[in-house]
RNA sequence: GGGGAGAUUCCCGAGCGGUCAAAGGGGGCAGACUGUAAAUCUGUUGGCUCAGCCUUCGAAGGUUCGAAUCCUUCUCUCCCCA
């Protein structure tokens, strides 16, 4: 049975919106979400997060298997007990940190050993684990162990990922189908790889498809390639998903970014993006970023954005969230982390509505004119 | 009144005859951040007609081929004893 429906399509473009139906969580899509990876979404509440409207995040299987553990969180009651969180969980497999932390693995076609970068002791995950982990977690989607490669991979490399890539999504959906029969598995998503090769790309879509799980997700973009190599190969990609299915567009993005896969069809994005900058003390705007701690804001009494809604913008000035910043105090990465997280659940609602009333073209062009006039006045003014 | 310590580039602070425009922090400025080893990281921070030159280490003078570094006097801080 179908966990995705799809509600609008634009006219000009791939884009369109859809409802996600989970067992904790109907999510509309195109939707953002936030990267939990430790079981929280640094520097913010459940509560906010669910007053501003999120219904799905993300937690990483590799983590929270080191710290605290899944036996222990599957004995306080699942992830969504543990951490309080009754919305939508959607787990990354480790797959990333095959990549992020490819001094501290080794890979095999059995599957991936680690060195934990918390205290150097060595772990096996393997894709039949990785499900049984996610399973343990409770997750409402868990991802496929990948192996997903970077801008420095050659043909061979690629190739040789996506063959493993699909070799393990195979031997995960036998876990999860195991898993299933014995109780609650959350929904199994394969990942696209291939690297900036189109014919790989290709051959991972329909190796990937033919499993015939709920949703697909692209995997593999985003990771230091040239934005025109991004645009190219992910519009090689996801006009090959299977219209049916949730895409996922894995680590997108930017709010350019997010406009690209939207065109491109994608219904599910995740970034550390906003929330990170945040605690480095920069913002997003419609017209463009805002960085709080340049010495031009200490007096300045106007809030990051005059037009924004989020509780930071209704109560603090640009001149004391630079002092926060400047002072090293923790309410300077909360306060900006609730309002770029506001900005994108805006951002992802008004591209929504812009699908739905068939507009999607003008609101993207538009608002990527404002976004990019943006980042020039702002260049401008530094000088 | 007596004894002692010290004054270094925006701030703190290292240097104690040449390799010093001067370590290291802080602050400033700029940049980066895209399935989170990130409340992090990188660059830059006297001036100029810039592979060189000029000005700078409390002030003035001196020793020396050469001084932030040694000597003299002065100014100002701090500590101890009265």
């Amino acid at each position: 049975m179908s966990i995705f429906t799809i509600d609008a399509r634009d006219d000009t473009t791939m884009a369109r919106t859809g409802t996600l139906s989970l067992p904790h969580a109907r999510v509309s899509t195109p939707a953002f979400m936030p990267v939990g990876t430790a079981a929280t979404v640094k520097a913010i509440t459940h509560r906010r997060l669910e007053a501003m409207g999120y219904t799905l995040i993300l937690g990483n299987t590799y983590h929270l298997y080191l710290r605290p553990g899944s036996d222990r969180i599957r004995e306080l009651g699942g992830l969504h007990r543990f951490s309080a969180w009754n919305n939508g969980i959607l787990t990354d497999s480790g797959g990333f940190q095959v990549f992020s932390l490819s001094n501290l693995r080794t890979l095999s076609d059995e599957g991936v050993e680690f060195r934990s970068h918390l205290d150097g002791s060595r772990h096996v995950f393997t894709p039949e684990k990785v499900v049984q982990i996610q399973t343990a977690l409770g997750s409402d989607i868990q991802m496929q162990l990948d192996v997903c490669t970077g801008p420095d991979a050659t043909r061979d490399e690629a190739s040789e990922a996506v063959r493993r890539t699909t070799e393990w999504a195979v031997r995960a959906k036998g876990a999860w189908t195991r898993e299933l029969e014995a109780g609650y598995a959350g929904y199994l998503f394969p990942i696209v790889q291939g690297n900036f090769h189109a014919d790989l790309r290709r051959r991972s879509v329909e190796e990937l498809v033919a499993l015939g799980l709920p949703g697909i997700a692209i995997g593999g973009l985003s990771v230091g390639e040239e934005p025109a190599v991004f645009k190219d190969i992910l519009a090689a990609t996801a006009p090959l998903l299977p219209e049916e299915l949730p895409h996922y567009l894995m680590g997108v993005g930017t709010p350019d970014y997010l406009l690209n896969g939207m065109a491109n069809g994608i219904d599910m994005f995740d970034c550390v993006f906003p929330t990170r900058i945040a605690r480095n003390g920069t913002v997003m705007t419609w017209d463009g970023r805002v960085v709080l701690k340049n010495e031009r804001h200490a007096t300045d009494q106007r809030p990051i954005d005059t037009e924004c809604g989020c509780d930071t913008c209704r109560t603090y000035s640009r001149a004391y969230l630079r002092h926060l910043f400047q002072s090293g105090e923790v309410l300077g990465p909360m306060l900006a982390t609730e309002h770029n997280l506001f900005f994108y659940a805006d951002f992802m609602r008004s591209a929504r509505e812009a699908i739905s009333r068939r507009e999607f073209s003008a609101f993207a062009a538009r608002t990527m004119d404002r976004f990019t006039l943006g980042e020039r006045e702002r260049r401008e003014l530094r000088q």
